[in-house]
DNA sequence: GTAAAAGGAATGAACGTTCATTCCTTTTTG
DNA sequence: CAAAAAGGAATGAACGTTCATTCCTTTTAC
């Protein structure tokens, strides 16, 4: 038996919790209760809430990230590359419905919109696999010339539209849909 | 002089706070401060936060669809309805910015959730311009042959994005801009 | 090898703060 | 003057965080 891993524990608690009720409805005594652990505890791992929330936002975001690139045809057409992240990105959100619903309530707090001015506005070091997809597709005239910006929304938009009313029960996703979906965003970058 | 209405006074204090700080960001006593207002007023007008939220929405999405319907050009081809929509509603969102943050804040809270299942599942009596549009649109095989829900999401989740992404700072939309972002809306819906 | 001591991880009651809501007083209205 | 409206201090529940204490493992002493 492996010994159960406290700070994990208390991050799988939290991201449950939290992805069903949102930053103020997982009160850090639920958290720890939910985690089998004292309260204090979990100032013994984390500073406080805050960073709580931060370490685990990036934790989910990585492992998304990993996931996302194995298997990426890094020497198939743009639109193929396009595709293929459009479809895994959906499948992953599906298969890790916490994940998804924490992300996107990580996103829509005060967090999530410094996170994003930072991507977005700041120097951006690290290899972001859709920027440089979206580049080449701009300056080989295969997609709209429009800013990235735009055209991240025409993608990421309906993707994360679709996986929440996939998560939330008003519509269930299968391959065919999933692989439609993909189309249609397509369609709508494409020149 | 006209009166200064309280409940009015209330209702745009609550709406730009909570538009700029979140539910959690808007204390009642901040808000009756604003609002110039002693906190048990509040208490007057609405029997708790919540209800001051719930129709605080309303209000807000309604001032907004009564203003979408105003030149919609009934007798047009589906295409420029749907230009049409997506162009005033881009504008809308971008001239009520805080109505728009407003919105967002309360469709990604508990509370909105519940009211889109509302929408989506529960039999919707009220005439709703956008599901007559896309049936239509569907029916004619003008658009794609997909679930509602689908083709809403790859309407508005470019269009919300890109809104945000405005408001926010991360891009300046001008008319032309918005004219594009539309087109290419609809080349994801189109068949 | 066994017992004592040390170290530090874990605990949860207690604290201070914040907040929605209530309640009583004061002001306004007719 | 009576009734309604407004005001804001008071209230109590909920929360994040702290800290004195307990518990368990590892090290030391003999």
């Amino acid at each position: 038996m492996t010994k159960p891993d406290k700070r994990e524990e208390i991050v799988c608690a939290a991201l449950e919790l939290i992805a069903e009720h949102g930053f103020h409805g997982a009160p850090m005594a639920i958290i720890a209760e939910r985690a089998g652990v004292g309260a204090g505890t979990i100032y013994r791992y984390f500073e406080n809430k805050d960073e709580l929330i931060s370490q685990l936002y990036r934790e989910v975001e990585k492992k998304m990230v990993d996931d996302l690139l194995v298997g990426y045809p890094m020497e198939k057409t743009i639109r193929e590359r396009f595709l293929h992240l459009g479809t895994v990105l959906l499948r992953y959100f599906i298969s890790h419905p916490l994940d998804f619903r924490y992300l996107e309530q990580f996103h829509n707090s005060p967090y999530g919109v410094e996170y994003r001015r930072d991507r977005i506005l700041g120097k951006n070091e690290e290899l972001d696999i859709f920027r440089d997809l979206f580049e080449e597709g701009v300056s080989s005239r295969v997609m709209k010339d429009l800013p990235l910006v735009i055209l991240f929304a025409l993608s990421f938009g309906p993707l994360l539209a679709v996986a929440r009313d996939h998560i939330l029960g008003f519509i269930t996703l299968d391959d065919e849909l999933i692989a439609r979906t993909g189309e249609a965003c397509w369609d709508g970058v494409k020149q």
